[in-house]
DNA sequence: CGAAAATTTGACATGACTCAACTGGAGTGG
DNA sequence: CCACTCCAGTTGAGTCATGTCAAATTTTCG
Protein backbone atom coordinates (compact mmCIF):
# COMPACT_ATOMS: atom_id res chain seq x y z
CA UNK A 1 0.00 0.00 0.00
CA UNK A 2 1.53 3.37 -1.10
CA UNK A 3 0.56 5.65 1.68
CA UNK A 4 2.50 8.53 0.70
CA UNK A 5 0.52 8.54 -2.74
CA UNK A 6 -3.15 8.64 -0.40
CA UNK A 7 -1.78 10.94 2.31
CA UNK A 8 0.03 13.41 -0.22
CA UNK A 9 0.06 16.88 0.57
CA UNK A 10 -0.75 16.83 4.78
CA UNK A 11 3.28 16.92 5.24
CA UNK A 12 3.57 13.96 7.15
CA UNK A 13 7.11 11.97 7.58
CA UNK A 14 8.15 8.99 6.93
CA UNK A 15 7.51 7.36 10.16
CA UNK A 16 4.21 8.92 10.55
CA UNK A 17 2.97 7.00 7.19
CA UNK A 18 4.78 3.76 8.21
CA UNK A 19 2.46 4.07 11.37
CA UNK A 20 -0.84 5.05 9.28
CA UNK A 21 0.32 2.00 6.97
CA UNK A 22 -0.16 -0.28 9.61
CA UNK A 23 -3.51 0.54 10.29
CA UNK A 24 -5.29 -0.19 6.97
CA UNK A 25 -5.40 -3.40 5.36
CA UNK A 26 -5.19 -4.23 1.35
CA UNK A 27 -8.66 -6.15 0.11
CA UNK A 28 -8.89 -7.28 -3.33
CA UNK A 29 -13.37 -7.97 -4.48
CA UNK A 30 -14.18 -9.00 -7.75
CA UNK A 31 -16.48 -7.38 -10.37
CA UNK A 32 -20.38 -7.68 -8.38
CA UNK A 33 -18.46 -8.26 -5.15
CA UNK A 34 -20.50 -6.60 -2.46
CA UNK A 35 -18.34 -4.90 0.33
CA UNK A 36 -21.22 -3.47 2.65
CA UNK A 37 -24.54 -4.67 2.73
CA UNK A 38 -27.85 -2.93 4.10
CA UNK A 39 -28.31 -3.74 7.76
CA UNK A 40 -24.14 -4.53 8.39
CA UNK A 41 -22.43 -3.10 10.88
CA UNK A 42 -20.08 -0.67 9.80
CA UNK A 43 -16.47 -0.78 11.01
CA UNK A 44 -14.72 0.32 7.69
CA UNK A 45 -13.97 3.34 5.35
CA UNK A 46 -12.57 2.04 1.87
CA UNK A 47 -9.73 4.05 0.04
CA UNK A 48 -10.37 3.21 -3.83
CA UNK A 49 -6.58 2.27 -5.40
CA UNK A 50 -8.57 0.61 -8.19
CA UNK A 51 -11.64 -0.31 -9.91
CA UNK A 52 -15.11 1.43 -9.65
CA UNK A 53 -18.03 0.98 -6.91
CA UNK A 54 -21.19 2.70 -6.62
CA UNK A 55 -23.11 3.12 -2.46
CA UNK A 56 -26.88 2.39 -3.08
CA UNK A 57 -30.08 2.62 -1.14
CA UNK A 58 -32.98 0.29 -2.10
CA UNK A 59 -35.98 1.59 -0.89
CA UNK A 60 -39.69 0.31 0.28
CA UNK A 61 -40.77 0.16 -3.68
CA UNK A 62 -37.48 -1.84 -4.64
CA UNK A 63 -35.90 1.19 -6.51
CA UNK A 64 -32.10 2.05 -6.39
CA UNK A 65 -30.94 4.85 -5.64
CA UNK A 66 -27.13 5.49 -5.70
CA UNK A 67 -25.68 7.63 -3.78
CA UNK A 68 -21.68 7.78 -4.88
CA UNK A 69 -19.45 6.15 -7.06
CA UNK A 70 -16.32 5.84 -6.46
CA UNK A 71 -13.19 5.08 -8.53
CA UNK A 72 -9.37 5.51 -7.65
CA UNK A 73 -8.18 7.87 -5.36
CA UNK A 74 -11.63 8.42 -3.67
CA UNK A 75 -13.19 7.07 -0.26
CA UNK A 76 -16.17 5.16 0.10
CA UNK A 77 -18.26 3.67 2.97
CA UNK A 78 -21.96 3.77 4.36
CA UNK A 79 -20.63 7.27 6.61
CA UNK A 80 -24.27 8.14 7.95
CA UNK A 81 -23.23 4.30 9.84
CA UNK A 82 -19.76 4.85 9.94
CA UNK A 83 -19.80 8.01 11.87
CA UNK A 84 -22.82 7.41 13.83
CA UNK A 85 -22.21 3.56 14.75
CA UNK A 86 -25.52 2.65 13.64
CA UNK A 87 -26.05 -0.64 10.85
CA UNK A 88 -26.23 0.31 7.05
CA UNK A 89 -28.75 1.54 5.32
CA UNK A 90 -27.24 1.47 2.31
CA UNK A 91 -24.56 -1.62 0.32
CA UNK A 92 -22.00 -1.29 -1.36
CA UNK A 93 -20.83 -3.28 -4.75
CA UNK A 94 -18.24 -3.32 -7.02
CA UNK A 95 -18.91 -2.46 -10.41
CA UNK A 96 -15.25 -3.21 -11.70
CA UNK A 97 -12.70 -5.33 -9.98
CA UNK A 98 -11.34 -3.28 -6.90
CA UNK A 99 -8.34 -3.33 -4.94
CA UNK A 100 -9.42 -1.12 -1.62
CA UNK A 101 -7.14 0.06 1.45
CA UNK A 102 -9.40 -0.22 4.51
CA UNK A 103 -9.23 0.94 7.90
CA UNK A 104 -11.33 0.96 10.80
CA UNK A 105 -12.98 3.88 12.46
CA UNK A 106 -11.61 3.22 16.18
CA UNK A 107 -8.26 3.31 13.63
CA UNK A 108 -8.34 6.36 12.41
CA UNK A 109 -9.73 8.59 15.84
CA UNK A 110 -6.40 6.63 17.61
CA UNK A 111 -4.45 7.59 14.75
CA UNK A 112 -5.57 11.32 14.52
CA UNK A 113 -4.58 11.95 18.47
CA UNK A 114 -1.36 11.02 17.35
CA UNK A 115 -0.87 12.49 14.45
CA UNK A 116 -3.06 16.09 14.48
CA UNK A 117 -1.62 16.89 11.10
CA UNK A 118 -4.02 13.64 9.48
CA UNK A 119 -6.92 14.75 11.46
CA UNK A 120 -6.62 17.78 9.50
CA UNK A 121 -6.02 16.21 6.56
CA UNK A 122 -9.04 14.46 6.53
CA UNK A 123 -11.01 17.75 8.12
CA UNK A 124 -10.60 19.37 4.47
CA UNK A 125 -11.42 16.49 2.56
CA UNK A 126 -14.48 16.15 4.76
CA UNK A 127 -14.97 19.69 4.10
CA UNK A 128 -15.07 19.37 -0.01
CA UNK A 129 -17.18 16.23 -0.14
CA UNK A 130 -19.52 18.23 2.22
CA UNK A 131 -19.78 21.07 -0.04
CA UNK A 132 -19.93 18.89 -2.76
CA UNK A 133 -22.99 16.85 -1.51
CA UNK A 134 -24.57 20.34 -0.72
CA UNK A 135 -24.38 21.32 -4.50
CA UNK A 136 -25.73 18.03 -5.31
CA UNK A 137 -28.69 18.48 -3.32
CA UNK A 138 -28.96 22.11 -5.27
CA UNK A 139 -28.78 20.58 -8.40
CA UNK A 140 -31.32 18.19 -7.73
CA UNK A 141 -33.70 20.74 -6.48
CA UNK A 142 -32.84 23.71 -9.18
CA UNK A 143 -32.13 21.29 -12.37
CA UNK A 144 -34.62 19.05 -14.72
CA UNK A 145 -33.30 15.72 -15.95
CA UNK A 146 -31.18 17.00 -18.75
CA UNK A 147 -29.11 19.16 -17.15
CA UNK A 148 -28.29 16.79 -14.26
CA UNK A 149 -27.01 14.56 -16.97
CA UNK A 150 -24.92 16.76 -18.47
CA UNK A 151 -23.74 18.20 -16.01
CA UNK A 152 -22.92 13.99 -14.57
CA UNK A 153 -20.87 13.98 -17.82
CA UNK A 154 -18.70 17.25 -17.00
CA UNK A 155 -18.19 16.51 -13.68
CA UNK A 156 -17.64 13.06 -13.90
CA UNK A 157 -16.11 11.57 -16.91
CA UNK A 158 -13.62 9.00 -15.12
CA UNK A 159 -16.91 7.40 -13.39
CA UNK A 160 -19.18 7.89 -16.58
CA UNK A 161 -16.40 5.31 -18.49
CA UNK A 162 -17.38 2.31 -15.77
CA UNK A 163 -20.87 2.62 -15.62
CA UNK A 164 -23.74 1.37 -16.74
CA UNK A 165 -26.78 4.21 -17.72
CA UNK A 166 -28.84 2.39 -15.51
CA UNK A 167 -26.52 3.40 -12.43
CA UNK A 168 -26.29 6.92 -13.82
CA UNK A 169 -30.24 7.23 -13.72
CA UNK A 170 -30.33 5.56 -10.31
CA UNK A 171 -28.04 8.16 -9.62
CA UNK A 172 -29.89 11.36 -11.28
CA UNK A 173 -32.89 10.41 -9.48
CA UNK A 174 -34.82 9.20 -13.01
CA UNK A 175 -35.71 6.09 -14.40
CA UNK A 176 -33.90 4.28 -17.32
CA UNK A 177 -36.78 5.38 -19.43
CA UNK A 178 -36.07 8.67 -19.00
CA UNK A 179 -32.90 8.99 -19.15
CA UNK A 180 -32.59 7.36 -22.83
CA UNK A 181 -35.19 9.81 -23.46
CA UNK A 182 -32.86 12.72 -22.40
CA UNK A 183 -30.09 11.20 -24.16
CA UNK A 184 -32.06 10.85 -27.17
CA UNK A 185 -32.73 14.58 -26.86
CA UNK A 186 -29.37 15.56 -26.76
CA UNK A 187 -28.26 13.82 -29.40
CA UNK A 188 -30.94 14.92 -31.60
CA UNK A 189 -30.21 18.77 -30.95
CA UNK A 190 -26.30 18.27 -32.44
CA UNK B 1 -20.47 34.92 24.55
CA UNK B 2 -21.17 31.72 26.17
CA UNK B 3 -18.24 29.92 24.64
CA UNK B 4 -18.72 26.67 27.26
CA UNK B 5 -22.02 26.04 25.95
CA UNK B 6 -20.84 26.36 22.26
CA UNK B 7 -18.29 24.05 22.39
CA UNK B 8 -20.06 21.65 25.44
CA UNK B 9 -18.47 18.12 25.10
CA UNK B 10 -15.35 19.03 23.73
CA UNK B 11 -13.60 18.76 27.01
CA UNK B 12 -11.56 22.73 26.33
CA UNK B 13 -9.84 24.04 29.59
CA UNK B 14 -11.06 27.64 30.82
CA UNK B 15 -7.99 29.23 29.33
CA UNK B 16 -8.57 27.56 26.37
CA UNK B 17 -12.39 28.88 25.99
CA UNK B 18 -10.75 32.45 26.99
CA UNK B 19 -8.58 32.38 24.00
CA UNK B 20 -11.35 30.77 21.46
CA UNK B 21 -13.77 33.29 22.57
CA UNK B 22 -11.72 36.26 21.44
CA UNK B 23 -12.03 34.76 17.56
CA UNK B 24 -16.01 35.11 18.08
CA UNK B 25 -17.91 38.26 17.52
CA UNK B 26 -21.59 38.66 18.57
CA UNK B 27 -23.29 40.16 15.82
CA UNK B 28 -27.36 41.03 15.97
CA UNK B 29 -29.55 41.13 12.86
CA UNK B 30 -32.97 41.94 12.54
CA UNK B 31 -35.90 39.90 10.95
CA UNK B 32 -35.33 39.95 7.23
CA UNK B 33 -31.65 40.71 7.78
CA UNK B 34 -29.14 39.65 4.83
CA UNK B 35 -26.44 37.86 6.95
CA UNK B 36 -24.85 37.07 2.95
CA UNK B 37 -25.86 37.67 -0.69
CA UNK B 38 -25.24 35.91 -3.50
CA UNK B 39 -21.63 36.45 -4.99
CA UNK B 40 -20.23 37.70 -1.67
CA UNK B 41 -16.72 36.59 -0.60
CA UNK B 42 -17.12 34.41 2.28
CA UNK B 43 -15.19 34.72 5.30
CA UNK B 44 -17.35 33.89 8.17
CA UNK B 45 -19.57 30.75 9.60
CA UNK B 46 -22.00 31.92 11.82
CA UNK B 47 -23.30 30.16 14.85
CA UNK B 48 -26.74 30.88 15.93
CA UNK B 49 -27.31 31.94 19.96
CA UNK B 50 -30.64 33.07 18.95
CA UNK B 51 -33.22 33.47 16.01
CA UNK B 52 -33.63 31.34 12.80
CA UNK B 53 -32.05 32.14 9.50
CA UNK B 54 -32.66 30.19 6.63
CA UNK B 55 -29.48 29.69 3.62
CA UNK B 56 -30.86 29.87 0.14
CA UNK B 57 -30.23 29.36 -3.84
CA UNK B 58 -31.96 31.29 -6.77
CA UNK B 59 -31.93 29.21 -9.97
CA UNK B 60 -31.81 30.75 -13.27
CA UNK B 61 -35.87 30.68 -12.95
CA UNK B 62 -36.03 33.06 -10.21
CA UNK B 63 -37.13 29.87 -7.75
CA UNK B 64 -35.37 29.62 -4.62
CA UNK B 65 -34.48 26.63 -3.16
CA UNK B 66 -33.47 26.30 0.52
CA UNK B 67 -30.62 24.58 1.54
CA UNK B 68 -30.38 24.68 4.89
CA UNK B 69 -32.41 26.50 8.09
CA UNK B 70 -30.52 27.13 11.48
CA UNK B 71 -32.16 28.03 15.20
CA UNK B 72 -30.17 28.13 17.84
CA UNK B 73 -26.89 25.66 18.48
CA UNK B 74 -26.76 25.68 14.92
CA UNK B 75 -23.94 26.38 12.50
CA UNK B 76 -24.72 27.90 9.52
CA UNK B 77 -22.79 29.69 6.07
CA UNK B 78 -22.36 29.01 2.39
CA UNK B 79 -20.10 26.07 3.01
CA UNK B 80 -18.96 25.66 -0.20
CA UNK B 81 -17.79 28.91 -0.49
CA UNK B 82 -16.37 28.95 2.82
CA UNK B 83 -14.50 25.92 2.80
CA UNK B 84 -13.01 26.79 -0.84
CA UNK B 85 -12.71 30.05 -0.64
CA UNK B 86 -14.97 31.10 -3.78
CA UNK B 87 -17.70 33.40 -4.00
CA UNK B 88 -21.32 32.41 -2.36
CA UNK B 89 -23.83 30.92 -4.85
CA UNK B 90 -26.41 31.22 -1.96
CA UNK B 91 -27.94 33.58 0.40
CA UNK B 92 -28.61 33.64 3.94
CA UNK B 93 -31.35 35.67 5.55
CA UNK B 94 -32.63 36.24 9.00
CA UNK B 95 -36.33 34.38 9.27
CA UNK B 96 -36.56 35.89 12.95
CA UNK B 97 -34.62 38.50 14.58
CA UNK B 98 -31.23 36.37 15.75
CA UNK B 99 -27.84 37.22 17.82
CA UNK B 100 -25.05 35.36 16.04
CA UNK B 101 -21.41 34.70 17.18
CA UNK B 102 -18.90 34.79 13.64
CA UNK B 103 -15.80 33.57 13.05
CA UNK B 104 -13.63 33.58 10.27
CA UNK B 105 -12.03 30.64 8.32
CA UNK B 106 -8.21 32.14 9.06
CA UNK B 107 -9.26 32.14 12.94
CA UNK B 108 -10.75 28.54 12.57
CA UNK B 109 -7.83 27.33 11.29
CA UNK B 110 -5.12 28.88 13.41
CA UNK B 111 -7.03 27.68 16.57
CA UNK B 112 -7.46 24.43 14.94
CA UNK B 113 -3.27 24.19 15.08
CA UNK B 114 -3.35 25.38 18.52
CA UNK B 115 -5.96 23.60 19.84
CA UNK B 116 -6.32 20.11 18.53
CA UNK B 117 -9.30 18.88 20.60
CA UNK B 118 -11.31 21.71 18.81
CA UNK B 119 -10.58 20.48 15.41
CA UNK B 120 -11.61 17.08 16.59
CA UNK B 121 -15.16 18.74 18.11
CA UNK B 122 -15.55 20.57 14.68
CA UNK B 123 -14.22 17.47 12.72
CA UNK B 124 -17.41 15.65 14.23
CA UNK B 125 -20.17 18.34 13.92
CA UNK B 126 -19.08 17.94 10.05
CA UNK B 127 -19.28 14.32 10.02
CA UNK B 128 -22.65 14.54 11.46
CA UNK B 129 -23.90 17.31 8.91
CA UNK B 130 -22.23 15.57 6.63
CA UNK B 131 -24.07 12.17 7.23
CA UNK B 132 -27.59 14.84 7.52
CA UNK B 133 -26.94 15.72 4.09
CA UNK B 134 -26.31 12.41 2.67
CA UNK B 135 -29.63 11.21 4.15
CA UNK B 136 -31.55 14.11 2.96
CA UNK B 137 -30.28 13.02 -0.86
CA UNK B 138 -31.74 9.63 -0.45
CA UNK B 139 -34.58 11.03 1.00
CA UNK B 140 -35.17 13.47 -2.04
CA UNK B 141 -34.25 10.73 -4.57
CA UNK B 142 -36.98 7.59 -2.55
CA UNK B 143 -39.47 9.08 -1.20
CA UNK B 144 -42.92 11.68 -2.21
CA UNK B 145 -43.56 15.10 -1.47
CA UNK B 146 -45.92 13.94 1.64
CA UNK B 147 -43.62 11.58 2.74
CA UNK B 148 -40.95 14.23 2.68
CA UNK B 149 -42.88 16.89 4.54
CA UNK B 150 -43.64 14.57 7.43
CA UNK B 151 -40.00 13.43 7.68
CA UNK B 152 -39.19 17.28 8.05
CA UNK B 153 -42.07 17.66 10.59
CA UNK B 154 -40.58 14.94 12.48
CA UNK B 155 -37.14 16.25 12.31
CA UNK B 156 -37.03 19.36 13.00
CA UNK B 157 -40.24 20.71 14.95
CA UNK B 158 -38.06 23.14 16.42
CA UNK B 159 -37.68 24.96 13.10
CA UNK B 160 -41.41 24.25 11.83
CA UNK B 161 -42.13 26.53 14.56
CA UNK B 162 -40.62 29.77 12.93
CA UNK B 163 -40.69 29.31 9.51
CA UNK B 164 -43.56 30.02 6.32
CA UNK B 165 -44.70 26.86 4.68
CA UNK B 166 -43.51 28.59 1.40
CA UNK B 167 -39.71 27.97 3.19
CA UNK B 168 -40.53 24.50 3.72
CA UNK B 169 -41.88 24.14 0.46
CA UNK B 170 -38.71 25.10 -1.26
CA UNK B 171 -36.35 23.50 1.26
CA UNK B 172 -38.53 19.83 0.01
CA UNK B 173 -37.85 20.87 -3.58
CA UNK B 174 -42.26 21.26 -4.23
CA UNK B 175 -44.15 25.07 -5.07
CA UNK B 176 -46.40 26.37 -2.36
CA UNK B 177 -49.63 25.19 -4.22
CA UNK B 178 -48.18 21.35 -3.79
CA UNK B 179 -47.76 21.34 -0.47
CA UNK B 180 -51.06 22.93 0.48
CA UNK B 181 -52.40 20.06 -1.22
CA UNK B 182 -50.03 17.96 0.44
CA UNK B 183 -51.41 19.63 3.78
CA UNK B 184 -54.38 19.08 2.77
CA UNK B 185 -54.49 14.75 2.11
CA UNK B 186 -52.72 14.82 5.56
CA UNK B 187 -55.54 16.63 7.15
CA UNK B 188 -58.13 14.44 5.29
CA UNK B 189 -56.76 11.10 6.37
CA UNK B 190 -57.47 12.27 10.48
C1' DC C 1 -59.61 48.56 10.24
C1' DG C 2 -57.24 47.90 5.99
C1' DA C 3 -53.36 46.56 3.15
C1' DA C 4 -50.03 43.27 2.23
C1' DA C 5 -48.54 38.67 2.69
C1' DA C 6 -49.47 33.88 2.89
C1' DT C 7 -52.22 30.15 1.79
C1' DT C 8 -55.70 27.71 -0.61
C1' DT C 9 -58.41 26.28 -4.55
C1' DG C 10 -59.56 25.30 -9.44
C1' DA C 11 -58.51 24.21 -14.21
C1' DC C 12 -55.26 22.75 -17.07
C1' DA C 13 -50.42 21.52 -18.74
C1' DT C 14 -46.37 18.77 -18.53
C1' DG C 15 -42.42 16.07 -17.21
C1' DA C 16 -41.48 11.86 -15.52
C1' DC C 17 -43.18 7.14 -14.35
C1' DT C 18 -45.09 2.52 -15.43
C1' DC C 19 -45.67 -1.36 -18.06
C1' DA C 20 -44.93 -3.86 -22.01
C1' DA C 21 -42.79 -4.78 -26.21
C1' DC C 22 -38.93 -4.50 -29.05
C1' DT C 23 -33.89 -3.91 -30.62
C1' DG C 24 -29.22 -4.71 -30.60
C1' DG C 25 -25.11 -6.34 -28.96
C1' DA C 26 -22.01 -9.73 -26.25
C1' DG C 27 -21.20 -13.93 -24.97
C1' DT C 28 -21.83 -19.13 -25.05
C1' DG C 29 -22.04 -23.55 -26.70
C1' DG C 30 -23.30 -26.81 -30.20
C1' DC D 1 -20.12 -19.99 -37.69
C1' DC D 2 -24.74 -19.95 -36.50
C1' DA D 3 -28.58 -20.24 -32.99
C1' DC D 4 -29.64 -19.08 -28.44
C1' DT D 5 -29.81 -16.42 -24.49
C1' DC D 6 -29.02 -12.64 -21.58
C1' DC D 7 -28.60 -8.00 -20.60
C1' DA D 8 -28.76 -3.10 -21.58
C1' DG D 9 -30.99 0.15 -23.84
C1' DT D 10 -34.84 2.05 -26.52
C1' DT D 11 -39.56 3.01 -27.88
C1' DG D 12 -44.65 3.54 -27.43
C1' DA D 13 -49.00 4.30 -25.00
C1' DG D 14 -51.31 5.52 -21.09
C1' DT D 15 -51.18 7.36 -16.23
C1' DC D 16 -49.90 10.11 -12.39
C1' DA D 17 -47.61 13.47 -9.49
C1' DT D 18 -46.43 17.85 -9.57
C1' DG D 19 -46.12 22.33 -11.93
C1' DT D 20 -48.34 26.63 -13.84
C1' DC D 21 -51.36 30.36 -13.87
C1' DA D 22 -55.17 32.85 -12.12
C1' DA D 23 -58.36 33.85 -8.68
C1' DA D 24 -60.34 33.49 -4.08
C1' DT D 25 -59.68 33.27 0.76
C1' DT D 26 -57.41 33.65 5.13
C1' DT D 27 -53.90 35.45 8.13
C1' DT D 28 -50.75 38.83 9.69
C1' DC D 29 -49.58 43.06 11.30
C1' DG D 30 -48.96 48.21 10.98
Amino acid sequence: MNASEIFKGAGLSEQELDHIRANFKEVAYPKGGVILDMGDTVKYQYYVQSGCLRAFFIDKKGREHTLQFAVKDWWISDYTAYFTGGTAIMSIECIQDAVLYRTSRTSMESLFQEIPRLETFFRRKLERAFASFQKRILSNLANSAQERYLAFLKDYPQVEKYVKNYHIASYLGVTTETLSRVRNEIAKSF
